[in-house]
DNA sequence: CATCACTGTGGTAACGATGCCACATCCGAT
DNA sequence: ATCGGATGTGGCATCGTTACCACAGTGATG
């Protein structure tokens, strides 16, 4: 006890200094257990007959003498790999973190690991991107995509590819969706049945699936309760939540009338959120928010903000699940897109319009009675 | 152009049923190039005499014939990988997700890739992870370890191993780490100098680093105004923000007399922040709150939350800039363990306290006029 | 009893790249 | 004229693994 600078179990403690010592390989492994490489290949992976009572003498000893597989050698010599690539534009944005994590675990436990690269936005970065997986030959990659290009390429390398979130290529790859359009016309609804008929979308792109489609789910709302579709209500923006306060600026100086806003994902949330406070304007008795996606910040300020729940958990399992079928599964199968059903969160930001109200507002005293705590579905909590 | 099913460049495009066709190799390029497959290698590597005008004929022709080196026979053969493993905790944290993006955006641009894996705070999942980055030969890897068994098995194996945010194993490794003491110190001081005496401590471990030097830093700056240590004042919980919600509660029942609250980390500031509210306690005329780690919510609720940031990004560059060091420096290097010094963002959450207050608070109507917007510090906004 | 299917094992040749060596020039210096 | 170094190229073996084939034994079947 005295005097021991490391603590350890004292199993594998003597090697402390035997630093470039080679790796054992199969020989060595074969060697132990006295059989061939190619059985100890067979007894390991499953493939060809082993008797069982050599396969358990083959595990032992790889037990034993700290043997582990070269995946390089492996991959080169069998011509797959358990790799799979994921590209993601940003994975400080919670939706792309959840995402993120949500394929990991999956793929993790059916026994793939996972290759992030994130291409912050852009096309030459998906496209360098999506040649770091050629290079490292994963078997699949899961892309939320900026461009087809890095699509394509892969595609071609015989890569299978799940496009995630949106698809910029038509129906050529397997693909997860959020179903964009009835999230919105759910969300639109919500705020139509407050009363509110002015309702304005604050929205940074209409190209791709997601905000087309939530464009789409908006109009659609807007039509079937009879309101008139105001293009001056679309309010375009850039993906920035500065932007986005600029723009939810001008428009309440343009449109007094405007009594919702629907905020189309979270960052355009943040900056209209932001906005409206710095205006001094009370949510929802001025005015009422949505959004599309939540994530953690909805749910911790006061009131909590009324969103679409897109269940980006689940997306990536699915998109994971996905991977999984296409490579154990038959060959011939046709490309397939699921949909996520999202679900509209109802918290504190919406309310009546403010011309149905008895006056202005109900006064200042109610403010802290009013802060309630949705904590919103829990993520794990692991550290 | 009529009748064209799919859009393409028109440059690769007859290809387009060839499914399963065979990958170029470098013997294919030494072909196209009219040269033998060694000097193929040499000039895209870069390794030994090539003359210049056959490098360029190399290079144009893996353009056109779409050469991508394998990198696992390139791997297998030189010994060496581009691959970087990243074994963090829990990526939907932000703390872990801003890491993670640090990391992988240097990395990238240093012409490495990475591979992430998730060990839910668990120490087989680590190991595991450190067996997966055993097989695909990684390089190096950047751990938040939670045990010492996955650093010292990737050390034994010759992996460069980076310890980040703190450190279970010596200094056996390179390591980066938050100044903890500094920052708990400095953040505790900011309290002490608006007037608190009872301040609580909610924290739930003391046995790693970044515990330990919190509650170290924290009971430096009593200690150095000359406050009592009252050790009831230290609150334990579980690392889940429900837990902290429960401890909270249970002190603020035992002692009415705590004015601030230091919560040791994110996830307990999020469970701090929720019993605050729920108890309709008013920050920070009742109580103030101060956390460490800067995550996005502290920033969007009002008032903004008075907190220590840690530079995340910067700690995961760190981390990423060692790797790269010890990979392409001298082998002789010793150790080197980085710390980031972090830094208070003061916010709406913190006050005098309330007992120096004239009355019990200044009434409500200033409630609104209060809610000023602090953006903090903008994260990268991409898509 | 011959045949055959099945089980089980080992030998050999790849997978695709590169490190190393041999060799072939060409130049300037002895 | 000869040597030595710098420059440039190709051949060969090899990294660690697995696919494939050959072959041996066993038991069942005609």
């Amino acid at each position: 006890m005295a005097r021991t600078p490391e603590r350890d179990g004292g199993a594998s403690a003597r090697r402390a200094a035997a630093r470039p010592r080679r790796r054992p390989t199969i020989q060595d492994l074969a060697q132990a257990a006295g059989i061939s490489p190619s059985t100890a290949s067979r007894a390991l992976s499953g493939n060809g007959y082993v008797a069982a009572e050599v396969r358990a003498r083959v595990i032992a000893a790889a037990e034993q003498i700290g043997y582990v597989p070269d995946g390089n050698a492996r991959s080169l010599r069998s011509r797959t790999s358990r790799a799979v690539g994921v590209l993601i534009s940003d994975i400080r944005n919670p939706f792309y973190a959840n995402l993120a994590a949500g394929i990991e675990e999956q793929l993790r436990s059916a026994g793939y690991h996972v290759i992030v690269v994130n291409n912050d936005g852009q096309p030459e970065a998906e496209v360098e991107g999506a040649r770091t997986f050629m290079a490292v030959r994963v078997s699949a990659a899961i892309i939320t995509p900026v461009s087809n290009r890095a699509v394509r390429m892969l595609m071609n390398d015989g890569v299978a590819v799940v496009q995630a979130d949106r698809m910029v290529d038509g129906a050529t790859s397997d693909g997860v969706l959020v179903d964009n359009v009835q999230g919105a016309q759910e969300i639109t609804g919500h705020l139509v049945g407050l009363g509110h008929t002015a309702i304005a979308l604050l929205i940074d792109e209409t190209d791709w699936t997601t905000g087309a489609g939530r464009l789409a789910g908006y109009r659609a709302a807007l039509r079937s309760a009879g309101l008139p579709m105001d293009p001056a209500l679309v309010v375009p923006t850039r993906f920035q939540p500065e932007a986005a306060r600029s723009a939810v600026n001008a428009l309440l100086d343009r449109r007094p009338d405007v009594t919702a806003l629907f905020a189309a994902n979270n960052m355009l949330a943040e900056g209209a959120f932001q906005a409206l406070r710095l205006r001094g304007l009370r949510v929802p008795e001025d005015l009422s928010l949505v959004a599309f996606d939540d994530v953690p910040w909805m749910s911790m300020v006061s009131p909590g903000i009324t969103t679409v729940d897109q269940h980006t958990d689940q997306l990536g399992r699915t998109c994971a699940q996905l991977v999984v079928d296409r490579l154990e599964g038959p060959a011939t199968e046709a490309a397939t897109v699921r949909y996520i059903e999202p679900s509209v969160v109802v918290r504190g930001s919406t309310g009546p319009p403010r011309t149905l109200l008895p006056a202005s507002a109900e006064g200042p005293a109610s403010t802290v009675s009013r802060r309630t705590v949705t904590p919103g579905p829990r993520r794990r909590p692991t550290r």
